[in-house]
DNA sequence: GCGTTGACTATTGTCTGACAATCTCGATAG
DNA sequence: CTATCGAGATTGTCAGACAATAGTCAACGC
C-alpha cells in the first residue's frame, strides 16, 4: 500500500475520455486555437455529451482547453506573456526541482539521471526524434522522483502538458540541441558533484534556454498568423490522421 | 481590455455552483473527510447533478474534492507527507513570490504590502480574527500582484485554498501569533530594502514556520482520530449551519 | 455600392429521466 | 459469533429535450 502505481490509470469511461482529448492537445493532434465541438469530441472519443463535458471541465482546470461561453472548447493558446510566466514558473519548479535531487535522490536515480541525459544525447546524434523525446520525458520522471515531493511532480506534469506545445521547436532550430545537451551535461555534473546550488542554478539556465527559443518561435507564429489574417480556426472536421 | 477585472466571475450555474462548494470547503463548512453525496450538492446548491457533476471534477482537479468510485465525491483529506510536500511547494512559491516583488513591484505595492501587515497586526491585537484573515488575504494579493506572474499567482491560489483547512491552527497556539507577525514585518522590512534574497529567505522562512504548527495540529488531530476510532465520516445530513 | 437588419442555423448550457454497476448494511443461517 | 446473501442506496453513463446565445447570410434601405 506504500507505492502509488496505480495513481491514474483508471478504467472509467470519464478517465479514458480525458486521456484521449489530452493526449490528442499534448502530442499536438489537436492545434492551438482549434475549436472542439462536443459532438465531435464524443465521435472521438465514443462517450456521450455528459460524459465529453466533464472531462473538458478538468482539462479546462489543467489548463489545456479553454471555454468560451456559447462557442465551446477551444485547445488554448498562449499569448507571449502568458508563455513568459509559464516558463518562468516552470524554472523556478525544475530549479528547486534540482536542489531537492540532490538533497535526497539516492546514488541510484543519479547514476539513472546521467543515464538519461547520455541517453538523449545517443538518440539525438542518431536522429531518433521519438527517443529524444522518450528520454526526456525519462528525465524528467527521473529528476522528479529523486525530488520526492509529488505535489511538486504534479505541479511540474502540468506545466510540461501546458507546454507541449512548444515542445517540437527545440528539435528544428540550429544548434539548440547542442546547447541543449551541454546544458543537461551540466546538470548531471552539477547533480553528481552533489552541488545543490550549482544544480538548481543550471536547471534554471536550462528552462531559461528553453523559453527563449520557445518564445522566438511563438513569436514567429504570432507574425504568420497575422500575416494569414484572421484564419478561421478549424474544427475537428477533415483533421484524420 | 488590459485589466483583468472578470476574471472568476462567471454568472453561469455551473460557475456559481463550483464557487458555492469550493467556498464550503476552503471555509470549513466542509470538513475533510467528510462525504458528498451528489444529491446533497444538489439540494445545497440547486443545480442539476449533471451541473453538479462538472463543478465536482474542477474541484477534484484542483484537489479540494476526492473522487472514491462508486461511494462518491469526499472533501479531500491530506496525508502528512502530502501536506509536507505541499507546504514545501508553497514555501518554494511563495519565496520566488517575495524575491519577483522586489525586483519588480512598484513602490507604491511595496508600501501596501507593509500597510497589509501592520493592518493584520492590529486586527490581531484588537482579536479581530476576521480582519486578520481579510488582511492575511490582502497580503497575498498584493504579494502576487507586485511578483507579476499570473502562472505564480494561479499556482499560489490553489496550494492557498487545499491549505485552508489548517488556517485556524495558527489562531489558537501561544506564541505563534506574535512570531508571526514578526515573520511578516521582517519580509515587508527586507522587500522595502529590495533585498531580493532576504525577501526570498524571510518568505520560505514564515512558510516553514506555518508548515511545522500545521504539521503539529495535524498530528495531534490524527491521533484524536484514532483514539476515536473508525469513525463514520459524517455526511451533509444535518450540517446545516 | 455599402452598411444595417433580421431571420435561420448551429452549438452550448442546463435539466430530467432512465438504467446498469457497484457499494453498504442488515438479516439470516450455520 | 461469523460468514453469506439479498435489499436498498449511490454512482457512472447514457439519451433526449429545450431555452439561450453566437455566427451566417440574404434581404432591405440609403
Amino acid at each position: 500500500m506504500d507505492d502509488a502505481e496505480h495513481e491514474r490509470s483508471g478504467f472509467g469511461v470519464r478517465e479514458i475520455t480525458a486521456d484521449r482529448i489530452r493526449t490528442a492537445v499534448v502530442s499536438g493532434e489537436l492545434l492551438p486555437g482549434q475549436r472542439l465541438p462536443e459532438r465531435e469530441l464524443c465521435a472521438l472519443t465514443g462517450a456521450s455529451r455528459a460524459t465529453v463535458r466533464e472531462a473538458v471541465r478538468q482539462l479546462e482546470t489543467e489548463g489545456l482547453i479553454t471555454t468560451i461561453p456559447y462557442r465551446g472548447p477551444v485547445v488554448s493558446t498562449l499569448s507571449e506573456q502568458e508563455a513568459r510566466d509559464i516558463y518562468e514558473l516552470r524554472a523556478m519548479l525544475e530549479g528547486q526541482a534540482g536542489r531537492l535531487f540532490v538533497e535526497r535522490a539516492s546514488d541510484e536515480l543519479v547514476v539513472a539521471l546521467r543515464c538519461t541525459v547520455e541517453e538523449i544525447g545517443r538518440a539525438h546524434a542518431a536522429g531518433d526524434m521519438v527517443g529524444v523525446i522518450a528520454n526526456s520525458d525519462e528525465f524528467y520522471v527521473v529528476l522528479t522522483k529523486g525530488a520526492a515531493n509529488k505535489a511538486l511532480s504534479q505541479a511540474l506534469l502540468t506545466i510540461h502538458n501546458r507546454l507541449a506545445l512548444f515542445r517540437f521547436s527545440s528539435t528544428r532550430w540550429p544548434g539548440r540541441a547542442e546547447r541543449s545537451m551541454a546544458e543537461l551535461r551540466e546538470i548531471a555534473t552539477a547533480v553528481e558533484a552533489r552541488d545543490a546550488a550549482a544544480a538548481e542554478a543550471s536547471c534554471v539556465r536550462h528552462i531559461e534556454a528553453a523559453a527563449e527559443l520557445a518564445l522566438m518561435v511563438l513569436a514567429e507564429r504570432m507574425q504568420g498568423a497575422a500575416i494569414a489574417g484572421r484564419s478561421r480556426a478549424p474544427s475537428l472536421i477533415g483533421a484524420k490522421s
